[in-house]
DNA sequence: GTCTATAGTCGGATAGAC
DNA sequence: GTCTATCCGACTATAGAC
């Protein structure tokens, strides 16, 4: 607690993106959240932009060195699925995804926020595009697939429910429940036919 | 063109939305963009979220009468998922699944905002589930997915490919691909054996 | 490095003339 | 129904004291 100014000012950009979403991320809320005068925004990172880059960067090089580790000992489509619901239950919990999901809104009209936001969801792609080649490798008919473009489609149905689930918290359990029945049941139906 | 003010306050909402996104989507610019006064935007509808919301009802209400018979009339997996890249095509053309992001967006941090999102998203719900349901009641090994569960996580991966999209073209495209491939070759493979 | 103060802009919302 | 004018608060950003 009561870290240097840098980082509170990281820290409260990331909880007022979280709290009160994009169209809320002010310098003036990020201060009071973090705790310090408003003008330090500009002093520490010249704009709100910079400030709201720089924070997912900071958030997101801290998570990912944690997965690297246990996504590297998954050897079977049965564990990789499990600990993919964990990973996104915790990933959940710490409002990374809800940061990143603001963060992809705002840059969509804002092109200053693009490059951070795709670095940000890039770390797990590429996480997740690791885990599943090496997995998938070793199922036969899930050797044509394209690992990247699977990767990449896992992380936006992440963004997707959890907006989703900001709504109707109900619908997104359910959803999520059905893509765990679809994908538990082609894990152990067509996939054990292995090399 | 040059329809009555009302009307023009939510096509310019709309495009307000698409435009500049939920951070931008203000009295000032909507009136801009509808080429009114802003004062009407609160004469009409009282609050700038009143007339977002009111945006989307607006927006949806049209739409998805359109997509009743064409999904209607599908009557193969195979039918469906062509219908599906479609019509998604379509709802990206005309920027339906970036507003309706914005708002997803927006509603996190706003629940004035909640209320007409959930409804504009669940008009799609409804159609994907019924045409699921249908389809996949004729497919024995699907016979145990909860349609319902289903639809809300395609219409919620939709929302995630289209906020994905706006950083990221390429991989958004590469998702969408290794989906298709995906879902084609479980449309084939394990599908067949039906009743 | 941190503060106060302030310039200048833009936001939501209302009053009242037409 | 539509306009101008306006209040007032919030915003980004900067200047300058400490």
């Amino acid at each position: 607690m009561a870290a240097d100014t840098r980082t509170r000012l990281l820290e409260g950009a990331f909880s007022t993106l979280r709290t009160q979403g994009i169209a809320g991320a002010s310098a003036r809320s990020i201060a009071a959240a973090a705790g310090v005068n408003q003008a330090l925004v500009f002093y520490h990172f010249g704009s709100v932009d910079e400030l709201l880059a720089e924070s997912v960067r900071h958030a997101a090089r801290r998570r990912v060195e944690t997965y690297r580790d246990r996504l590297g000992a998954v050897s079977s489509l049965r564990e990789l699925l499990d600990l993919g619901r964990a990973l996104h239950a915790e990933e959940r919990a710490e409002g990374n995804l809800a940061v990143l999901a603001q963060m992809l809104a705002g840059a969509q009209a804002d092109p200053q926020l693009a490059p951070a936001t795709t670095a940000g969801l890039h770390l797990w792609v590429a996480e997740i595009e690791s885990a599943l080649g090496r997995i998938l490798a070793s199922i036969k008919p899930a050797r044509a697939l394209d690992t990247g473009g699977l990767a990449r489609a896992i992380a936006a149905t992440f963004i997707g429910l959890e907006l989703y689930g900001g709504v109707d918290a109900q619908g997104a359990t359910r959803a999520v429940t059905a893509l765990e029945q679809l994908t538990s049941a082609l894990a152990t139906a067509p996939a054990d036919p292995a090399t």
